[in-house]
RNA sequence: CGCGGGGUGGAGCAGUCCGGUAGCUCGUUGGGCUCAUAACCCAAAGGUCGCAGGUUCAAAUCCUGCCCCCGCAACCA
């Protein structure tokens, strides 16, 4: 509704373990939402962060003989550590040990049990020592026993305090129906499944079981379980009584990303919370699938836990944008993917430094060589008289060009770059297709359009595909049949001018669409065309103009001195192993 | 009959909602080019789209039944 802001959400990570590859899809995923709303030009605030109360993280501090908040300040401190490496642009990140968060959920807890939603009642379960939780029969043999430490648990009594969340069942099924809300689809499903046996449930524990948490207000025997502490994040992160402006500014969030194990949460309990409190709902919740290494769960017994350090080290990486970008391509968003390293590095090799990055480094060079390190100008060039013989491209642009009227607004335009290459798009794609009636195909805008479309929808793997299949790749064949190189022997400097100045514009273009996914490499190749580069990791600027999605149409500017400096991405290696068997 | 995801050339995937010449990347084989990161370009080989029925002029796509793999059940997003 011509809203012009846009909230987006990842989940809080546990701190019980540093970050890896699991953790980071999530947070990229998000990031590279965040950032293509920010090109279109909405303001965008990002919210990720960390959750560190609970049994698990107590115990591991006490392990190691720290304090609870000393631990957590440690752990939290590498996820922000990883996040900055993967060039996340978060503008908050969130833990919930800040100070305003136990205002915020004591202050929640309150008006959930004025409303008469919060009630104490006793729980008798299946308690094991070993596990120092409750089971439930899933995880009993049929002996009885618990899987894990063999033995009987205990039959223990507590009291707890439950949220009606049984009470919101038909107001959650309206909400799951309306099907915008829970991401993709099937999962929505999912969802509705759940609600056919939707229980009340225990939003708190005895001190004596959870010693690390948020006290339940007026209860000094209880502390607040994990449900309402950690769902809570999503308000107290964009100011929920603490900045009023902030959070009537971002607050109801556009999206939650969560993965899909923690759905059941976010689609029932924290709307349900929500209505409960009287807080406007988020727009959608999207949960994505889960990656997989070597076909395998991320898992610590099995050993293959990766963490986006240990890629950077392995391959040598100077950023994160290819891990950025092998993970925005190897599943569609929402499905599980796998990532092996042959996978990685055959996909980074042959998309990043192949196709796009040899594609810069061999468009420059002979910019450098042909037009003395310049923008070709096409000032000058008549491309009326030009071309002729040409079939394709190039007479095409001659015939559109000709058939402007002379000294229209449109032929200015053209002269001055302006739509130049936009409108050759369909002419190109037509050519390099070997479909005569070039007319027929999308024009370039079109594409554009796609793109933005599959975007918006988290459809990043599409999206990509699409652009390196219909605007990347098609440059290289253009150069391949128009040979550079032989123009130049034959000096036919305005042909050359064209051709070069074509191949410059679309790979800016590209440079742009594919800034949200590879932020690193996109401004690395504004800068060697030659723009001032600004800005801050939220905001980049070109000749001191924030980059926008409309800046695919604002053309490369002639005689721009370009900044040659070497491969975008030097190709990911193989170990080499010698005859010793050593690693070279 | 628990719920869900998936089964498409050697590998990984898209296409399935709204049926209409089976597509992409990698790999293999042969060739080309030389501006470039052993890159780029061209060509070829390679698929009964899990199986069996059905609907239709036409099915990877719709319907029915079945088979197989994987999640949801310790650690784990």
């Amino acid at each position: 509704m011509g809203q012009n802001t846009y909230y987006i959400t990842t989940a809080i990570d546990y701190v019980n373990a540093a970050p890896h590859l699991g953790h980071a899809y999530e947070k990229i995923a998000t990031d590279v939402m965040a950032r293509f709303q920010r090109l279109q030009g909405k303001e965008v605030f990002f919210l990720t962060g960390t959750d560190e109360h609970g049994t698990k993280v107590a115990k591991t501090a006490a392990e190691k003989g720290m304090d609870p908040k000393a631990y957590t300040d440690s752990i939290a401190e590498k996820f922000k550590e990883a996040w900055a490496f993967l060039n996340l642009s978060h503008n908050r990140f969130i833990r919930t040990t800040d100070p305003e968060h136990y205002e915020v959920v004591a202050h929640l807890w309150r008006v959930m049990q004025a409303k008469g939603d919060i009630y104490k009642a006793s729980y008798t379960g299946l308690y094991c020592t070993g596990c120092e939780t409750f089971l439930t029969e899933r995880d009993l043999t049929e002996a009885g026993e618990c899987r894990i430490h063999q033995r009987k648990p205990d039959e223990v009594r507590e009291e707890n305090y439950f949220f009606r969340l049984s009470s919101y069942k038909d107001k959650l099924k309206a909400l799951i129906e309306n099907g915008t809300f829970v991401k993709p689809d099937f999962r929505a499903q999912e969802v509705l499944h759940m609600l056919d046996d939707l229980q009340d449930i225990s939003v708190s524990r005895p001190k004596t079981s959870v010693s690390w948490g948020i006290p339940v207000p007026d209860d000094p025997d209880q502390n607040i379980y994990v449900w309402i502490d950690a769902l809570s994040n999503y308000v107290t992160g964009v100011g929920y009584r603490h900045d009023d402006a902030l959070f009537s500014k971002f607050w109801p969030a556009d999206c939650h990303v969560i993965g899909k194990d923690i759905l059941r949460f976010h689609a029932l309990y924290w709307p349900a919370m929500l209505m409960s409190a009287e807080i406007e709902l988020p727009r959608q919740i999207f949960a994505h699938g889960f990656i997989n290494i070597n076909e395998s769960k991320i898992s610590k017994s099995i050993g293959n836990v990766v963490s986006p350090f240990d890629l950077a080290r392995r391959f040598d990486l100077q950023n994160a944008d290819p891990i950025r970008y092998f993970l925005m391509t190897v599943t569609t968003f929402g499905q599980d993917g796998n990532f092996t390293e042959d996978d990685f590095k055959l996909k980074i090799n042959a998309n990043l430094a192949n196709n796009l990055g040899n594609l810069v480094n061999r468009t420059l060079n002979m910019t450098q060589k042909y037009f003395d390190g310049k923008v070709p100008t096409l000032d000058g060039v008549d491309l009326s008289n030009l071309y002729t013989e040409d079939a394709g491209y190039l007479r095409a642009l001659a015939d559109e060009f000709n058939a402007l009227p002379p000294g229209s607004e449109a032929k200015n335009q053209w002269k001055d770059g302006y739509q130049f290459p936009a409108s050759g798009m369909r002419f190109l794609n037509a050519e390099l297709r070997g479909n005569e009636n070039y007319l027929d195909s999308k024009p370039f805008d079109q594409f554009v359009d796609d793109i933005r479309f599959k975007f918006d929808r988290f459809d990043f793997e599409f999206a990509l595909y699409t652009t390196f299949s219909q605007l990347v790749n098609p440059v290289n064949l253009f150069i391949d049949a128009q040979a550079p190189w032989t123009l130049a022997k034959n000096n036919e400097t305005d042909r050359l001018a064209v051709v070069l100045y074509s191949a410059l514009e679309r790979i800016r273009q590209v440079a742009v669409i594919l800034y949200p996914v590879i932020p690193t490499l996109s401004r690395n190749i504004f800068e060697q065309l030659g723009y001032d580069i600004d800005g801050d990791v939220q905001t980049l600027k070109l000749n001191g103009q924030p980059i926008q999605w409309e800046t695919i149409y604002d053309p490369l500017p002639f005689t721009q001195p370009i900044k040659l400096t070497g491969p975008l991405l030097p190709r990911l290696e193989d170990e080499i192993v010698g005859a010793a068997g050593k690693k070279k």
